[in-house]
DNA sequence: AAATTCTTCGAATGAACCGGTCGATAATTC
DNA sequence: GAATTATCGACCGGTTCATTCGAAGAATTT
């Protein structure tokens, strides 16, 4: 192995793409290490438990969203567009994690409060993108938004009550019928006549 | 409830509905019988074990499978149609059921031979159904065969190859892609010029 | 309404599983 | 060839899980 560090995102990713599968739970070291070719125990050369690899996971796999995001938003010009690459990218994200939540939610998760950390961190964060993004359309005389920061906060409302169907069954989601018809009010409401 | 055939058949489908996103080794009575909002001993009134469950619910999805392919098949009138239709119902169906495979491969599930009676069933159901709509493609003369037998067992053995990486790994599958390529392939073999 | 049958369930059980440890032993570096 | 790094098999104790069993709640029959 070249490096220790090298091997550790190895493991995160691996594991990650296991988590997002099976979740939490339902996701074993012996499956882990049979996907790295490798004995269950030398994990634990790596990480000290399967919780730790967990956060590894959930902190990476929140760095990658970010990035994601950034460049999402970057790739289209238009307020409009900006804000429908937005949305749609972070829905696409959630549906693919919804299996780790699925997998948190599932029994007696109390340890696992990072979570919770990341999951402001990242409302907090999510609140500044929309702000900036509300902010460029009024600049550009697109939108017309009394207040950015409550309209922002508006939207990020609504993106969550978005969420919870995806937690809650993983049953046929109508998600992009539902997106379309939100961000349709959404710019009828925001658009200058 | 009205009938105790009534209440297996809730059970075969709901079971299958976890089964087919945990596979069986993952999927536990308890899941089940919480999802039947019943107490897990109670599905022992309807079935003798957890493999008897899974037994139905293959057995049910095979009726499923086969019922979407006939009438796939009869929703088009032209043989490049029929055999377009029949190819990707088929294709959908399995990236569908992969996860009762990934389950059956995991372990010691040697005593699952009956999936092996199914599929050499289903095997032969195919090749008929494949010969038939070929058959009726040379008839409208739409198709070139010289031995429609040869072929049949030709385009199954393609399918299947296009099983594998299904089974293989959950990764992105570009599926659709490669499935339209060989049916580029394979008509322009096939059509008359 | 008593008796009988059908249906549900909680509690118990024994076996398998699973996260994690530990010491041995390769593999690599110095 | 000693020291360090990395891998692994075997094992442990607690947990989970499929399955059993007997009790008892509903429904039906007598």
């Amino acid at each position: 192995m070249v490096n220790k560090e090298e091997f550790r995102k190895k493991i995160i990713i691996t594991a990650g793409q296991i988590f997002s599968r099976f979740g939490f739970r339902k996701t074993t070291m012996d499956e882990i290490a049979k996907a790295l070719k490798m004995g269950k125990s030398s994990i634990y050369y790596y990480f000290q438990s399967k919780e730790d690899i967990f956060e590894a996971v959930v902190l990476y796999e929140a760095n990658v969203l970010r990035n994601e995001l950034t460049t999402a938003i970057k790739s289209v010009e238009s307020p409009v567009g900006k804000m429908e690459k937005y949305v749609f990218v972070r829905m696409k994200a959630f549906e693919k994690l919804s299996n780790y939540y699925n997998a948190i939610f599932d029994k007696n998760l109390d340890h696992f409060d990072f979570i919770e950390k990341i999951r402001e961190k990242y409302d907090r964060e999510e609140i500044a993108i929309l702000r900036l993004l509300l902010y460029d359309g009024v600049r550009k005389k697109v939108f017309t938004v009394a207040n950015s920061e409550y309209t922002a906060l508006a939207i990020q409302t609504t993106l969550k009550g978005l969420e919870v169907p995806l937690f809650w069954k993983k049953k046929e989601v109508n998600i992009d019928q539902r997106l379309h018809a939100i961000l349709d009010v959404l710019f009828k409401g925001i658009l200058i006549k």
